[in-house]
DNA sequence: GGTGAACTGGACTCGCAGTACAGTAGGGAG
DNA sequence: CTCCCTACTGTACTGCGAGTCCAGTTCACC
């Protein structure tokens, strides 16, 4: 049982770096049944096949983010109980950890997985789905609450300044990746935290 | 030499459609072939392979996608001569322009590439950063004649500025596709160009 | 000592990319 | 009229990777 966990994360973790390096479908079964040192019928003993494969990584990978999340949100909010400096610290938090990553940020998956559509099941596709819900949701909820506070300048629609987060960070990635530069996902959403300045600072 | 012009287009037709609706992988050749009506001979008499394809397509999606700021941006110009103005215009003809269009902007090609990286040989990746590199010049010299006039409210990396233009698009259309929604690309152009009214407006 | 979970290993099918090449239809140049 | 070239057709082949099937092995624990 405690083999089985450890075969399972462990063809996990070597197909997510592989996948996130040069995307879900040139990581072939071979690779990873060599890396984890297991044979192909092992591989298939834990999953049916490659979407089990990306169902268990996208759940995975959803969690781990939805924490992150938590945690840095956690952490402004010890800095500053304002809701608007909470939001701005957190953002640069996750700024100042994307330019960390050296062989960038995991937030490929959901875009990798959206621009590779067919190759997966209808299961997949709504996990995916409801996670960006769930992002919407948090950084919905967190804008109202500062709103509240801070009118803002402009009326905005509140579930689509939800999703500008992981637009953004998804935007950049794209270009971080097209590019070949590092900071483009930080840069853009130190220039999405000055949007929100200037939407909810006072007059 | 017409029927080559013909047959070679119209493959490159049938092949975008295909990868924009499933991605470049899931697109056999078997049925551009048979999408077309030639055979698979005819097809690598045109293409050498599919990444010889890969970079027709993108070469040529590129071009459209510049003619359309082109003509996008003229046209604004137009209605109004003042850089902001025309900006502000811009974005919100390319936001209709995104809601209008079904099946979704052809933007996806770019990120698309970027996420089967590993698919594709150098020159594909060269010129899908070289097209990301050229909206960057474009945006960031019509940021700067803006600021020209309206010095903005808070300091902006141009640079980055520039980028979040295709960032957004990009981001948005993640989204979009991922979410089975309509508008969230244009919604968040929309969101965007109500960043740089707040950025550049006079106070 | 028996059972079941976690595998190994090998043989097989299938679909798709890519190669090779022989043959052909049709238009233009001489 | 014929020659030649472009733009194909059609077939046969290799090779790779996914996925199936299954028989056999190892080892833990009841």
């Amino acid at each position: 049982m405690d083999q089985k966990l450890d075969t399972r994360s462990r063809i996990l973790d070597i197909a997510e770096a592989s996948v996130l390096e040069k995307g879900f479908e040139a990581t072939s079964i071979e690779e990873i049944v060599a890396g984890a040192e297991i044979s192909r019928g092992g591989f298939f003993y834990h999953f049916k096949d490659k979407n089990a494969l990306a169902r268990a990584m996208l759940e995975r990978y959803i969690e781990v983010e939805n924490k992150l999340y938590d945690d840095l949100f956690a952490r402004a909010r010890e800095l500053n109980d304002d809701p608007l400096h909470c939001m701005l610290i957190g953002l640069k938090l996750l700024a100042e950890m994307l330019e960390e990553m050296p062989t960038g940020h995991p937030g490929c998956v959901i875009a990798s997985t959206a621009y590779q559509d067919r190759l997966f099941d209808e299961g997949v596709r709504e996990l995916n789905r409801q996670a960006i819900l769930g992002w919407r949701k948090r950084f919905r909820a967190m804008f109202e609450e500062i709103a509240e506070i801070y009118k803002p300048r402009e009326t905005v629609n509140m579930d689509a300044l939800g999703d500008m987060v992981s637009g953004v960070v998804e935007g950049g990635l794209v270009l971080q990746r097209a590019l070949r530069e590092h900071n483009n996902a930080s840069e853009q959403i130190m220039l999405f935290r000055t949007y929100l300045k200037l939407l909810f600072a006072p007059k």
